[in-house]
DNA sequence: GTCACATCGTCGT
DNA sequence: CGATGTGAC
């Protein structure tokens, strides 16, 4: 049950956060919130005992998610319950099995829909899902752990080693476990709310130095808790108030004085709640965890040194024989039965990841991420405590073990990497030092000749040569036999819509990857990159700094933004209303049907019918979103139409939709994408490439017509290029999607010319826009063709989206104007506005 | 204002 | 599991 009311009460200690925050940090997840919201998908056929996989495949979304954005993931699992919950447990499996016979019961009316919601009800994870979420995690070399009991305390455990660094899932109890920071309400977009335990003062009202986490884990247990129910009309306020008031250090003696402190006569503190109250704190602190580095069972906190007396931890748990404890961390047995289920063990070479492999991921999937089962784990990846993507957490390459892609940008290299050496950070890059002088060279020479020969050249690579001059280091040497930077792969087959798998790979494979470039080094050096982009035109990150005051965390917030001309409509991601739920088949429908959808299959007739020269389409949307709208029926798409006769044959375009004329809230991944962040884009592209190969053509053509936006702006003046011949393959065909082009250098607008794209007036167009430098001026950077029904706008509301994000609906931004305010809150936010 | 309790949604398309 | 609404005090 958690603490009610807990995660609202913590609103001071919270902050909306995206996982790119947590770029480069291990961590640690409960994944029954995520095996428990993906069995909603196939409740009937898990009850009814019929294979799917779909819940699993729900939470390998997540995992992936989190790969994309240079995150560990280590996933916790519920093990043992504990005596203290038995009774919890027993309330649980009794309303369950009164749900299964009210369903039965329904079905035998035929009354499916209501038959269906109690079907909901009585889904139950077994270990048996979970083990089969393991072993797909292992193919991928994903770590997991099954808890002794709880997934909260382990997931502690883990974070207080240092082993994690957050940790997500939905259950407020983590708080009072001890977590530095933990992630809730985490969606496939990646975005969360993350409450950190040294802001818990705020929430609780009282001064830093009054505050201590005891009186915290004091506060939560009398308003009840998970092992010991409230008194009687004591909520969190009044154990709040209790709490700070009272200046009793033994917590036995204070609890006496509840009813005297709280005004409330008629309460009776028994000897009984006294000491279950103090089982219930010793349970939160010494519950028996795993140590996976050590390889045995432990407890979360030593009772000896919180002088705690073992008596009171008698609900926390008992220890279990060393090579049994092992194998249920590994999850090779059932928590209940500790009956073997499977044999897997880290150490053993036929137990090596073999990459994921599902109906609907056609890519192998290994992460390098180094496992935290290896022996000496914790000494070899000390680093891991301090964020840093480059050797231990970088997920190099997920699709295969080819040589290591440049890792994503990471804000803290802001602070931790700046006096790093040159040589020190190209290597970290990947990036032969050797490589660097022809670029630097080719880059000045056309910078002298002028800006029209920058046509021909990436202007990323300035952006890095510029970079590397800020950085001021020691003169690179000799000649490079290869530029890593260079245009060199083929990414477009000439057929135009489909690739072979090698041109695939192609595409993927680290060299491929020439956008990546964009801002790596403007990590390194924020502020140089900064006097760059505010001196010279020649601008190819989207930076923004919105309230000009220099935080590098505010820029690292970067908003994009899609704007109307005047300016008046905000609307973010999260303003967009779902799409409107189908008509649901019938319960008969769904469980007798034995024949199992071909989503490849689909999903190739899709892609064929898409092709169609004529109305060549870009998904607008990030891969997160993407996630969450795939399909050519899925409202949230933004298309972008591009003129046949440019000769597009960039990437399959999706099927046109059915309703042109109608627009929809632009979807993020434009305005989503993380300052200077190509190479994590493209990672996020590679990542649900992973899910299914054929998205990957429009997938890549997101990237590359996001790389176009920026190639854009760094154009002066007006001026048609043929943008693509930049970053694609020399020697394919691929032209301009846009035909004329205008770009306003100075407020890092690009504008183009929407009489060159082929809306036939059906269209709405959309204008997005970079805002930068505290400029309130809402210039139009990008005009979209956009094919979603406009109707749903209205219902997208500032305090839907408050709610979604679990705040206030009141909270403000004191210092920012409402739009800022919502920008800050959501990051990315979008303004859009239809004609 | 605070708390207790009941009810609903969680996915997917 | 949390979010939300309602009613009692």
């Amino acid at each position: 049950m958690g603490i009610t009311g807990l995660i609202p009460f913590l609103e001071k200690a919270s902050s909306k956060c995206h996982l790119r925050d947590l770029r480069g940090q291990c961590v640690a997840i409960d994944s029954y919130c995520w095996l428990h919201k993906g069995a909603f998908s196939c409740a009937d056929k898990l009850v009814r005992g019929e294979p799917t996989d779909l819940h699993i495949q729900y939470c390998l979304k997540y995992v992936n998610v989190l790969l994309s954005h240079d995150i560990k993931p280590i996933l916790v699992f519920d093990g043992r319950h504990l005596p203290a919950k038995a009774m919890t447990e027993a309330k649980r499996r009794e309303s369950r099995d009164s749900s299964r016979k009210r369903a039965a019961e329904l079905l035998r009316e035929g009354r499916t829909e209501e038959a269906r919601s109690f079907l909901r009800r009585c889904v139950d994870i077994t270990h048996e899902m979970a083990l089969q979420l393991i072993q797909e995690c292992r193919k991928r070399n994903v770590d997991c752990v099954v808890a002794p009991y709880e997934a909260d305390a382990q997931l502690a455990y883990l974070n207080k080693k240092g082993i994690a660094q957050t940790v997500i899932t939905e259950d407020s109890d983590l708080m009072l476990f001890g977590c530095s920071q933990v992630l809730f309400k985490l969606d496939l977009t990646g975005t969360g709310l993350l409450i950190r335990s040294d802001k818990l003062h705020l929430a609780m009202g009282c001064k830093e130095q009054k505050y201590t986490f005891d009186k915290f884990r004091y506060m939560c247990i009398l308003s009840g808790c998970d092992y010991l129910d409230s008194l009687p009309g004591i909520g969190l306020a009044k154990a709040r108030k209790f709490v700070l008031t009272t200046e009793e250090t033994d917590i036995k003696r204070a609890l006496a004085k509840i009813p005297a402190y709280l005004n409330m006569r008629n309460l009776v503190v028994s000897e009984e709640y006294k000491i279950e109250f103090l089982k219930a704190d010793a349970t939160f602190k010494h519950m028996i965890v795993y140590d996976p580095t050590e390889r045995k069972q432990t407890r979360l906190n030593d009772p000896e040194e919180l002088g705690t007396d073992l008596e009171y931890c008698s609900n926390a748990g008992s220890f279990i024989d060393e090579e049994m404890a092992m194998d249920l961390a590994l999850g090779n047995v059932n928590p209940f039965s500790l009956k073997k289920l499977d044999n897997w063990h880290p150490d053993n070479q036929s137990c090596r990841p073999t990459g994921g492999q599902t109906s609907s991921w056609n890519q192998s999937a290994i992460t390098k991420h180094p496992s935290i089962w290896k022996p000496n784990y914790q000494q070899k990846h000390r680093s891991q405590v301090k964020p840093d993507v480059r050797e231990d957490l970088a997920i190099r390459n997920i699709f295969t073990l080819q040589e290591p892609k440049r890792p994503a940008p990471n804000p803290e290299f802001e602070t931790t990497e700046r006096d790093e050496s040159i040589d020190d950070v190209l290597q970290a890059y990947g990036i032969k030092q050797t490589d660097q002088p022809p670029l630097k060279k080719l880059c000045l020479t056309l910078a002298n000749q002028g800006q029209q020969q920058l046509s021909s050249i990436n202007s990323v690579d300035f952006q890095l040569l510029n970079d590397m001059e800020c950085l001021e280091r020691s003169p690179l040497k000799s000649q490079s036999r290869r530029n890593p930077f260079q245009i060199t792969s083929t990414s477009i087959s000439s057929n135009g819509n489909r690739r072979t798998t090698g041109e695939r790979n192609a595409l993927l494979s680290p060299t491929k990857l020439t956008s990546d470039n964009t801002s790596l080094l403007n990590n390194v050096s924020p502020v140089k990159r900064n006097e760059f982009n505010s001196s010279k035109p020649l601008q190819t990150t989207q930076t923004t700094n919105l309230g000009g005051s220099g935080k590098f965390d505010k820029l690292s917030r970067f908003k994009r933004t899609i704007v109307s001309k005047d300016g008046q409509k905000v609307i973010s991601r999260f303003f967009s209303s779902s799409s409107s739920h189908s008509a649901n088949k019938s319960l008969d429908d769904a469980v007798s049907s034995t024949e199992a959808i071909d989503n490849k299959a689909l999903d190739s007739t899709k892609l064929n019918e898409s092709n169609d020269p004529d109305a060549t389409t870009v998904y607008l949307l990030s891969p997160e979103a993407k996630l969450h709208h795939r399909g050519d029926k899925t409202p949230k798409k933004q298309l972008f139409h591009h003129n046949p006769q440019q000769n597009d044959e960039v990437c399959s375009p999706p099927p046109p939709s059915k309703k042109e004329s109608a627009v929809e809230p632009v979807d993020s991944g434009f305005v989503d994408e993380p300052e200077g962040g190509f190479s994590s884009s493209q990672k996020e592209n590679e990542t649900t490439n992973l899910e299914n190969g054929t998205e990957s053509n429009k997938k890549s053509k997101s990237s590359r017509l996001q790389l176009f936006a920026r190639k854009e702006s760094s154009q002066l003046g007006t001026k048609s290029l043929d943008l693509t011949d930049n970053f694609e393959t020399q020697g394919h065909k691929e032209t301009s999607p846009v035909g004329s082009s205008t770009t306003s250098l100075q407020d890092d607008v690009i504008e183009i010319d929407e009489d060159s794209m082929p809306d036939n007036g059906t269209g709405k167009n959309i204008e997005s826009e970079f805002t930068r430098q505290g400029h309130s001026r809402e210039q139009p950077l990008l005009k979209a063709t956009a094919t979603q029904p406009q109707q749903k706008l209205p219902k997208c509301t500032a305090s839907a989206s408050c709610r979604r994000l679990g705040l206030s609906k009141n909270k403000k931004s004191a210092d920012i104007g409402p739009t800022q305010s919502k920008l800050s809150m959501f990051g990315f936010q979008k303004k859009m506005q239809l004609k």
